[in-house]
DNA sequence: TAGATTGTTAATCGATTAACAATC
DNA sequence: TAGATTGTTAATCGATTAACAATC
């Protein structure tokens, strides 16, 4: 066996490497050392070689890796050899935008269709991308074999639109709605829940300091009967 | 101190909780255990505990914790107490989405204004928010006193946006644009790369097996000098 | 009180970092 | 060959899980 169960993270950090090789790539670059990739990804050279070492011996000692090589072997391990076609359910604002934004940016992905419940968004296009009945989603997905769907619908209907897409063969979800989806073994969840990523980020934006100063003013404050058990 | 440098996946995860507390406060429920919360949001109950546990001690012992009060202890952690406002830099599909779902999808934040250098745009509004010309971004931003701000420009163009918000005050970027974002020490950038998330969820998309047998095929095809150590 | 569930400490697991031999 | 950089093993670090005493 080529590869024995890698974990997430590494996973995580092959597309970032394929990102960076196809920019090179184009700027006809045709070796690459860890420690470049390192600058351009912000992984650790270190990282890098043990990332690529799980799934095989791909660079030159002393020379580094060669990037039209590096990018083949990546996207085989990842599986974009062939291009992925998906669909979208849900074609609301967050759902148009990222059918076209997968369309535009995403250059190892297709999306073949999109599928909306509102019989007003029905027969109309996204660029040339058809939005259908939510009711055609399993006929269609089981038709096409397709196997990656990407979820944008209002949280209430997130976990039907996951049933109705695994059910039709779906194997892996990329959700964007804000709850947590309950979906057989062997399917795969990505959230993707936006609004968690800003609100995880504001927690940095103030300065340790002044964190601290608002904590303990809420104490101070008696609106709170518990307190703190350091400080 | 109320808390010593609390690791970013345990703020990460904060967000999550916020979320489910929120969601059972409509519903009027009052208390709740680190077991309901580990069925809503797929993370341990044990975890959970000792993710709140970095805070202080906010639960009840025998009976769980109280969601309001809960609730209010994390906003607090976070920095949500008060409404964040934010600016996205970037009013294109992508940035205008981000514009719209924010606004309307996340309660915490407010997005104040938007900016893009394409002078067709400037002047717009998207619902009520203005797009303003990426020159008035300095002066917007250190004027309104904006900490966070959110990239949605094309790669080539999101470090030099970056440099203008960091310049300007803003001390935490969430980053769609495909590039790793170089910042001075104390910016913190989150990194949202959607073609990312979607390409690692691909490679679970096909089974285990199917994975295998593709990579194998490579070796066999001579298409590779290189072969694997293990198999 | 008895039952339930937290808060916290200890044990385990996994991922990252460091170091260096292999080798181009 | 000498210099460079990989691939891999060992050491460290950090995060998760397990266990249970505290206590409502």
């Amino acid at each position: 066996m080529p590869e024995r169960n890698v974990s997430k993270s590494v996973i995580k950090r092959l597309p970032v490497y394929l990102r960076i090789l196809d920019q090179l790539i184009q700027r006809r670059v045709d070796m690459v050392s860890s420690k470049e990739l390192s600058n351009e990804s912000g992984f650790t050279a270190e990282q890098i070689r043990k990332d690529l070492a799980y799934f095989g011996a791909f660079g030159t000692r002393g020379a580094g890796y060669n990037t039209v090589y590096l990018r083949e072997r990546i996207i085989k391990i990842i599986g974009l050899d062939k291009k992925i076609d998906t669909v979208v359910i849900g074609a609301g604002n967050l759902g148009t935008a990222l059918t076209r934004y997968n369309s535009a940016k995403n250059p190892y992905v297709n999306v073949t269709a999109a599928f909306d419940r509102d019989s007003r968004l029905v027969g109309k296009k996204i660029d040339n991308i058809e939005i259908f009945d939510i009711e055609e989603a399993p006929r269609y997905i089981g038709g096409q074999d397709i196997r990656v769907a990407i979820i944008a619908v209002p949280a209430a209907a997130a976990q039907e639109a996951a049933d109705l897409v695994v059910k039709s063969g779906v194997r892996a979800i990329l959700n964007f709605a804000p709850v947590k989806l309950h979906v057989p073994e062997g399917v795969h969840v990505h959230n993707a829940d936006l609004t968690i990523e800003l609100q995880s980020l504001i927690y940095y934006s103030s300065a340790e300091e002044e964190r601290n100063e608002r904590l303990k003013k809420e104490t101070k404050d008696g609106k709170s009967d518990k307190s703190f058990p350091l400080e």
